[in-house]
DNA sequence: TTTATTAATTGCAATATTACGATTAATATT
DNA sequence: AATATTAATCGTAATATTGCAATTAATAAA
């Protein structure tokens, strides 16, 4: 891809950019809402209910545990995954941050 | 790549990923948080600023123009952008439903 | 122990992204 | 008109991502 060169930016950017990239496949973003909405936590199932095959959903579910939003546990056969609350509210906080950078006072140049 | 799979997610879902697609980059995010920052709006020292290539700053200028949160005037030879307010904000609002989901009253598996 | 189930890993093909040099387009300036 | 400045576009190389089939790993159940 040519790599980002992330040394010319700064520890900020390149963390919510991070975050970003992890939400920018709409099958991520499907994995974590359905992470959410289930009571239990969820494992396998997740192949049925977003319908792409088992190891792509387990690429999707490394990276997101690569970044630590989610954890999984083992049980049996089955991995049961869930949303890592501290380190979602935490990524939250820095996402916010960035969205809501000041509107006001400024006007348009177009 | 391997296109994604658009028509099995929500419109939701994949407007989501869109908007974090185009966060997903360090250049981008400076690019952003400069046009912010600025009161005036700012046009080729994103250059200076940044340190990529001529180019390479114009394409994401363009990604980001594409998806509505930036406009460009020209002036003269230059060109000026600035965020584009009211999309912006709408963008905040789908970020942040999808960052709030609710995290209370449900234990974790792990 | 054998078989079934579940999920990770590997390997590959298709496509996307990043970055930049070279060029082009367009307006300003002289 | 000639030149300078600014930014977009084109082409291309390097690398990343998506998705899946095939396989492997690991535990459960028989």
């Amino acid at each position: 891809m040519g790599l980002a060169k992330t040394e010319m930016f700064t520890d900020q950017q390149n963390e919510i950019s991070l975050f970003a990239k992890v939400f920018g496949h709409p099958a991520r973003v499907s994995i974590l809402q359905h992470l959410f909405k289930i009571d239990s936590c969820v494992c396998g199932d997740l192949v049925n209910e977003i319908g792409l095959a088992q190891p792509t959903i387990s690429q999707h579910l490394k990276e997101l545990k690569h970044l630590g939003l989610i954890k999984g546990n083992v049980e049996g056969t089955s991995v049961c995954y869930c949303i890592h609350k501290e380190n979602w509210t935490a990524m939250k906080t820095v996402m916010t941050e960035f969205l809501n950078q000041d509107l006001t006072q400024k006007q348009d140049c177009c």
